[in-house]
DNA sequence: GATGATTTGTACGTATGTATA
DNA sequence: ATATACATACGTACAAATCAT
C-alpha cells in the first residue's frame, strides 16, 4: 500500500524522504499508537540532523499521525474509543460523497473495470488471507474515489483514511468479515450499475459505519484503557 | 533575548502563537493570495530565529493555506478556478454531511436558536452590511456543525472553510446575494424542522454550490491569469 | 523535593541552489 | 550566458524544560 502524500510537501528533500518514511511505518503498522519518536533516535536513524527532523514531526502532526506534546516529544497517536469513532464517523460520509458522485460520473470503463474487481475478489474471500484482501479492498475504494473526479473530497478520504490505518489492521482477521465485506460491496456495486446515486451513498455509509464497529471490537479486545489523542 | 511574551506565557510553543497569527492574516484577508512570505522578514517581525519560521511555512503549506515553491519560498496560496470549484465541492459535500446530521441529532434548544438566529438575520438583508451579513451567516452554519456532533467531520469542514475565505470574502457584495442567501436559508430551516434529514442535506449542498458559483464569477473578474496551488 | 542527565526548543552559520542583472 | 545576489536547507551550539534518581 502506498501513501500519498499531502500536496504541501517539498520535493527532493530530506524532509519529504523522512516524512514518508515514518508514515508510511505507522500507517503499516510497523510503528504501533503510542511509541514515542524521539528526534535523536530519528536524526541518528536517517543520517541527517535534528533539524529537518524536526520539521518531519510537524508534518506527521498536521497529519494526525502522531501527537505533538509541547516539550515532550511526539507520539504516535493513539485514540480514545470515542476519536476512533468520530473518525469513522467522517470516513462514512466522506466514502459516502465520492460513491454518490462516482456513481454519478464514472465513465463505462471504470464500471465494468470495478465490476470485474469485484467479481473476481469472490476468490480471495474462499481462498485469500486478510491481508490480499485488505490489499483488493484498498483498490476498490480506490477505484470509486477516482471515479468520483473529486481530487480535494478525495485527498480528505485518504488523508482520514491513513489516520484510520494503524487501528483497522486486523478487522479482515475478524471472523467471516471478509465474506460479509463481500456482501455489502455486492449491493454496492449493483446499485452504482443501477445509477442509483443516493442509494449508494447509503450503502456506502453502512459499509464503513460496519468496518467501524469492527474496529471498535478489536479496539476494545485488545488495546484497554486508551488514550484520547484528539478532541 | 526573544519575546519571551510578557504576561501569559502559556503552554503553547513559539510556532504554535506564529502559526495562529499567521493563518488568522490569510483567512482574513489581510494578507492576501500570492503574497511572498519570506522567513527572514517574518523572523523579525515576530522577534525569533527563522528556525522556528520554517516549521511554521510547514505547518501552513499543510493547511493549504500557502504554497511552498522548493526553494522559491512560499506564497499566500492562489487558487486555480479548478482548485476552487474542487475545494468549494468538497465544503459541500462536507456541509451536507453535517447538516444531516444535525437534523438527526440537535435537540431542541439548539433547534430554537437557530430560528431565532435566521428569523432575525432578515433585518440584515435589509439594513446589514456585507460584513455583518458574513458573520452572522458564519454563526448560522458554526451552529450546525456543532448541532451535528461530529468533531471530526467539523474539523474537516473548518479547515476546508478557512482555505476558501480569502476567496470567498466579497461574495455577499454581488447584487442580491444576501436575500437570495436568506431564501436559501429559510428552505434548510424549514428542512430541519420538519426532520427531512435527506432533504436538508439536498438543500445544503446546493446551497454551498449557489456560494460557489459566486466566488468563481468573482474571482474570474477580479483576479485574471491565476496559478494552480493545487492538483 | 532537589539535582544531574536527557531531550526539546531556538539561534545562527554555512553550503547549495535559484533567480535576476 | 555569466556572474552576482539572495533565499533556502541543513548542521551545530546553546538555552530551557522535562525526567529520573
Amino acid at each position: 500500500m502506498t501513501l500519498k502524500t499531502s500536496g504541501s510537501l517539498r520535493k527532493g528533500t530530506t524532509v519529504d524522504t523522512v516524512v514518508h518514511t515514518l508514515a508510511d511505518d505507522i500507517v503499516s503498522g510497523r510503528l504501533l499508537p503510542g511509541t514515542k519518536l524521539d528526534a535523536k533516535t530519528a536524526a541518528e536513524r536517517f543520517g541527517v540532523s535534528r533539524t529537518p527532523i524536526r520539521e518531519t514531526f510537524g508534518h506527521l502532526a498536521a497529519m494526525g499521525l502522531v501527537t505533538h506534546r509541547p516539550n515532550r516529544g511526539v507520539i504516535v497517536a493513539t485514540m480514545s474509543a470515542d476519536s476512533l469513532t468520530y473518525l469513522y464517523e467522517a470516513m462514512a460520509e466522506l466514502e459516502a460523497s465520492l460513491a454518490r458522485l462516482a456513481t454519478l460520473r464514472m465513465n463505462s470503463e471504470q464500471r465494468q473495470t470495478l465490476q470485474n474487481l469485484h467479481r473476481e475478489s469472490i476468490h480471495l474471500v474462499r481462498d485469500g488471507t486478510s491481508d490480499e484482501y485488505d490489499e483488493f479492498n484498498h483498490n476498490f475504494h480506490s477505484l470509486i474515489f477516482e471515479a468520483a473526479q473529486s481530487p480535494q473530497l478525495k485527498r480528505l478520504a485518504e488523508a482520514t483514511h491513513s489516520r484510520l490505518a494503524p487501528f483497522r489492521r486486523a478487522q479482515f482477521r475478524m471472523k467471516n468479515r471478509m465474506s460479509k465485506s463481500w456482501e455489502e460491496h455486492d449491493t454496492i456495486v449493483r446499485a452504482i450499475v443501477a445509477g442509483d446515486a443516493d442509494g449508494v451513498a447509503r450503502l456506502m455509509r453502512g459499509h464503513v459505519q460496519t468496518v467501524s464497529a469492527m474496529s471498535a471490537e478489536f479496539l476494545a479486545g485488545h488495546q484497554p484503557g486508551p488514550e484520547s489523542a484528539d478532541e
